[in-house]
RNA sequence: GCGCCUCUAGCUCAAUUGGUCAGAGCGUCGGACUCUUAAUCCGCAGGUUCUGGGUUCGAGUCCCAGGGGGCGUACCA
């Protein structure tokens, strides 16, 4: 048992710290470094000298000693920074501190100064002619070798694992740049970038258990936002007709590789547009995506070979359903039928479930499951669809599509409810959901019903779940892989930093 | 929530059916070494085997409870 320092910072106890403590204690760390290039700049600029070359070339980097080996009076180590890793070459002869430099533990940071050289062996190299300690690990780090497989350390000490991971830091570098290249892709179709509020005074926009908090000064019971939905079509209304946002939303619901309770969602809003529109550009965007960031659509999923191209494939819910259970069902079925067809298929069916909601059980738990190439799943039931638009020609369905990718939804999208009145008859359906116990179902948005009523054009919506598309192009298969800090189990507090 | 699995040194892993088994590699510390690539070689230190009970002559190993984590399932994206 070890005692926490009164700051929560770590207990100095000898089995757990670094035994060069008293190294790190003393430590007199400068403000800068004069740092000029990266390691990879390194082996672009030189990767292909003979060896024993000397380059005349006087360079500054930084980052962390990974690797080293202590050879006499030569040393050699491994530099990693963010670009990647550059070999060190220290000669007792040449290297000022050169005992000292050969004492650094690995993970200490360092900035070097030195001439790009070849080793014999051929390996460009910095030379040491000048170092300096920058920080020093004040705890062992990983295993240079197999580094850390333990996920729950992974995951708590992200900061750790960035490092010994190359992958963790791969997925994540390929998670901002996926990123900047969506808003670059939006960008250049006139979407404008928005940021709405994350407390909402009423939770809405998709149905889903909210955090709950509360605001001193305005004594007011506020929720993190489970959706953007509301706020960006209230900005159509307000005149932006192409609006999108990045949007961390917080869903109180349970945990697993696929679900973290806060994630991020793109969602963007066209004016002028319909369903057709936004699934145009959903498989352009994401084919984009691919290209850019793995160079090709023709990727593989777990093993799997996945085409992301355009253009994808379009069924609607009914056809995908009936194909599947062998008949033909759709909202216009019998609904002893429907519920017939559910307990055949062991999915268990709610009394109070009108057709709409027994179709679309049925087909999340027969038929999702199976989409693996990508699938625009159209036309749901008006019944589940809340904040959809009526179908135009189809009595009963609204025009509402998922993108489907290894069965998994990756998209939800929809031509928008824009009639304030069928919009006030649908929550007011919903908000007698609530009261029946439906903790997921919405509450009447008053505002929302009176930007309405000052005329939202014919739109369109997407969301388009951020996180399951990195998922995709990383080809990793827990949502904790990319998401830097995941939500865990918060550590206990009486053990201090460990 | 529920079910299954898992937890041994800073890290990665070993310990026949419960019987000197608490070990190795890396790292750390001390020493050797002028071209290494997970450098190599010699030596020292390092563990309340997640925690608490129990069974037993004897528990890392079996049982119970608790804790952390993973996977599946449920809700959902």
């Amino acid at each position: 048992m070890t005692t926490p320092e009164p700051d929560g910072s770590a207990p100095e106890d000898a089995a757990r710290v670094h035994p060069d403590v008293a190294r790190a204690g003393a430590f007199d760390q400068p403000y800068t470094y004069d740092v000029d290039t990266r390691a990879a700049q390194i082996h672009d600029r030189f990767g292909d000298l003979e060896p024993g070359v000397e380059t005349g070339e006087v360079v500054g980097v930084a980052g962390r000693l990974m690797l080293r080996r202590v050879q006499g009076k030569l040393a050699f180590g491994t530099l990693q920074d963010s670009s990647g890793q550059v070999q060190l070459f220290a000669t007792a002869a040449g290297t000022p501190g050169f005992g000292e430099f050969c004492d650094l533990n690995l993970g200490d940071w360092i900035g070097v100064r030195g001439e790009v050289m070849t080793t014999r062996r051929g390996e460009v190299s910095v030379r040491v002619d000048d170092w300096t300690l920058l920080a020093p690990t004040r705890r062992p780090f990983p295993d240079k070798w197999h580094g850390i497989t333990d996920p729950d350390t992974r995951f708590r000490q992200r900061y750790v694992d960035l490092w010994v991971t190359p992958e963790a830091r791969r997925t994540f570098e390929l998670r901002s740049r996926m990123v900047s290249a969506i808003r670059r892709f939006l960008e250049d179709r006139d979407y404008l970038e928005v940021e709405t509020p994350v407390f909402h005074p009423i939770p809405g926009g998709a149905l889903a258990r909210p955090f709950e908090t509360h605001h001193q000064a305005l004594d007011a019971q506020l929720y993190l936002r489970i959706a953007p939905e509301l706020y960006l079509k209230r900005l159509v209304v307000g005149g932006f007709e192409r609006v999108f946002e990045i949007a961390r939303v917080f869903r109180n619901e349970g945990i697993s590789t696929r679900h973290n309770p806060e994630f991020t969602m793109l969602e963007c809003y066209e004016a002028y547009a319909d369903y057709h529109t936004h699934m145009a550009l959903t498989e352009e965007l994401v084919a984009h995506l691919a290209e850019q960031l793995c160079g090709t659509t023709s990727l593989s999923h777990g093993g799997r070979p996945l085409d992301l191209s355009a253009p994808w494939r379009r069924a609607t819910l009914a056809d995908l359903t009936s194909e599947r259970v062998g008949e033909e069902v759709s909202i216009h079925t019998p609904l002893d039928r429907l519920r017939t067809l559910c307990v055949d298929h062991g999915v268990p069916a709610d009394d109070s479930w009108g057709p709409g909601k027994l179709l679309l059980e049925l087909y999340e738990k027969t038929t999702e499951g199976d989409l693996w190439d990508p699938t625009f799943v159209t036309d749901y039931p008006e019944e589940v669809s809340p904040l959809s638009r009526r179908h135009r020609s189809e009595p009963g369905l609204v025009e509402r599509f998922e993108g489907i990718v290894v069965g998994r939804e990756l998209c939800n999208g929809f031509s928008e409810l824009t009639d304030p009145t069928v919009q006030r008859e649908r929550f007011v359906e919903q908000a007698g959901r609530r009261d029946a116990g439906d903790d997921e179902a919405m509450v009447v948005d008053r505002d929302y019903l009176r930007a309405l009523d000052y005329g939202l054009p014919p739109t369109v919506g997407l969301g388009i779940g951020i996180d399951r598309l990195v998922m995709l192009l990383a080809d990793v298969g827990s949502i904790r892989d990319v998401v830097l800090f995941p939500t865990l189990r918060p550590e206990p507090t009486d053990h201090g930093a460990d």
